[in-house]
Formats: structure tokens, C-alpha cells, sequence
DNA sequence: CTTTTGTTTGGACTGAATACAATATAGCAC
DNA sequence: GTGCTATATTGTATTCAGTCCAAACAAAAG
């Protein structure tokens, strides 16, 4: 990434916590950036330890902070992933995720538009108001799943 | 309940661990009856706190390790409802549950097909060995929600 | 009844997240 | 730009959830 679209999305990235109604600081930009270009899902330590340890460093509570607003400026979001440490993730299209039995990883699974599994409108009753259904996949994931690869002896 | 009912009860509490291949100890019976008996959703350190306060007391770890080998055991369910932490149900059916996002209320939601993979086998991709399908839902209860019309009693 | 094997226990420990009060800073008015 | 005020950040202390461990104990098999 060249020093251009460095700063482009940086642009883009004050814009939108700008259009959310955030104040645009420090610890949010970072927080933001890291997640986008790292990708994938992250617990809110995993992200502190790089943060702390780049330039400026930063406060592990403000990693918290940050995650929280962003969470609730709709922003990133706050992966169901299962009981457990919180998983956020910057992305916009609304998706499920797979997690291993195994090794635990989480893998975004798209959202099969109007398959939704299992959702009856009806099903919580009446006086509910349902905003989101997050389905979450458990298994084995490939490189834990002892059928994939024919010819390999299992124990 | 009389006295006939629970030690009915409790005969099936031990035939079902017994089942499971499990030994059938103090500690396991009594969290996987509570459990039963309570209904609902139930934290570990929620039921350690009512177990150590009965007669002959509990250990939080042993709790803990119950719950894990009753778990394991399929005889009680690990709910899905998000980061945080654990929550155990005893429960034969499987089902999603629906979340407030107001007040953290669980409920149970029936699932539609009533069977365990309620899933679409292609989603994750290949590779991959998906046994159970989660959703939660999320939104508003009924006494969190302010779209609930006046006059409306909510059993 | 003895042995074997698996379970329980308490206490120390790790890790995740929150509370809070002092400090710093963004955004706005001028 | 300067200064003001509401809002954010920071570090530390604290709570909460869960695990680890080795010694004591109890269930089931012989």
C-alpha cells in the first residue's frame, strides 16, 4: 500500500466515524485501520497487543472503549462466535461464520439470501421484535477434518 | 413435588448418567437435578452459588468440571447466546434462542424442522463438516419493547 | 474387602472485561 | 487562531469467568 491510498483510507475511515457521529481520535483511527487491513476476526487483547506496541503505544481500556463505540456506531461488529473472549470484525455485508471444533478458527460464511436456517417470523412470539439472526456454524474445518485427505492414515 | 416423584426422578438423574457412561456421583447428580429442576438458562457460577450453599456444600470447580463432562456427555446443552459467559440448559429438544439486547433475557426458540442439522450442507464449502446449525436471534423482549401496544398483557 | 481408576476439592492462578478518577483533546464559538 | 466545554483516553485497581494442580476421596470391578 502506497502513501496515496494510506491516506485515502484514512479519509475514508474519519469520514465514516464522522457520518456514525464519533469524534474522530487517535485511538479510533487506529483501532478502525488495524482491523480493516488486518482482516478476519480479532479478540480486543489481540488487537491491544499490536497497538501497544506500535508507535504511541495505547491504553488496553482504550482498545475497549473504542471497540464499544464502534460496535454500537454499527461500524464493526461483534462476532457470535459461542461463550467465551468477543471477536470483532470490520466488515459490511452481513454474514454467519463457521466455527472449528477443533481448532477453534472462525470462517465467514456469506449469508444464503432467503435461506435463512430455521427462521419461522413467528417463532419467539408475539411482542418480540427480532432484528437479527445469526446462525452459527460448528464443525470440523478442513485442515481438522480427518476426511478430506484421502490416503492419510488416521490413528 | 413428593417424595415418590423425586426419588423417581433422581433413579433417571442416575440411569441416564449411567447411559452416558459416566459414574454416578453426588456432585453430578445434584448439578444435573438442579439444572433440571430450575429450567432455563444457568451460568456455572450461578449454580455453584446455589450447590455450596446447600447442605454438604459444593466446589466451584467441581461445577465446573460437571458441567464440562455433562456437557460432553450430551445429557445437558451449552446454549449459544453470544460472548460472555457460559450458560448450561437441560434440555432434550434442540432449539435457537432469542436474546435481548436490553436486558440479556434468554428464550428458547423452537427450531422449525425440530431435527439437529438444520443447515445447508453447501454453505461453509467443501471440506468442511458442519454438524449443527445455531441462531440467535436478537432484538427486543417483550418487556423491553416499547412497540408493544398499551393494553396488550404479555402472558 | 481390596484394588484400580476416575472424581472431587480448595486454593492459586490466568485471562477477559469493567470501574473510576485524573488527564488530555476534538470540535465548536468567537 | 484562542479558549471553552463536552467528550475521550489512560492507568490502575477490581471484578468476573474459567483453568490448573496435587492431595484426598469414592465408585465400580475383581
Amino acid at each position: 500500500m502506497d502513501a496515496a491510498s494510506g491516506k485515502q483510507l484514512e479519509d475514508t475511515i474519519e469520514s465514516r466515524l464522522r457520518g456514525a457521529g464519533l469524534r474522530v481520535t487517535g485511538p479510533r483511527v487506529r483501532v478502525f485501520n488495524l482491523l480493516q487491513s488486518l482482516g478476519g476476526h480479532h479478540s480486543a487483547d489481540d488487537l491491544a497487543q499490536q497497538l501497544s506496541a506500535d508507535k504511541g503505544g495505547m491504553s488496553r481500556a482504550s482498545v475497549f472503549n473504542v471497540l464499544h463505540d464502534l460496535t454500537n456506531a454499527g461500524l464493526i461488529m461483534l462476532s457470535d462466535a459461542g461463550p467465551g473472549r468477543a471477536f470483532y470484525e470490520a466488515s459490511d455485508t452481513w454474514h454467519h461464520h463457521f466455527v472449528c471444533r477443533n481448532c477453534g478458527d472462525i470462517i465467514d460464511v456469506p449469508c444464503a439470501k432467503d435461506v435463512k436456517p430455521c427462521l419461522n417470523p413467528a417463532l419467539p412470539g408475539p411482542g418480540f421484535a427480532v432484528d437479527e439472526a445469526q446462525v452459527i456454524f460448528r464443525g470440523l474445518c478442513p485442515a481438522c477434518n480427518p476426511e478430506v485427505a484421502p490416503g492419510i492414515v488416521l490413528a
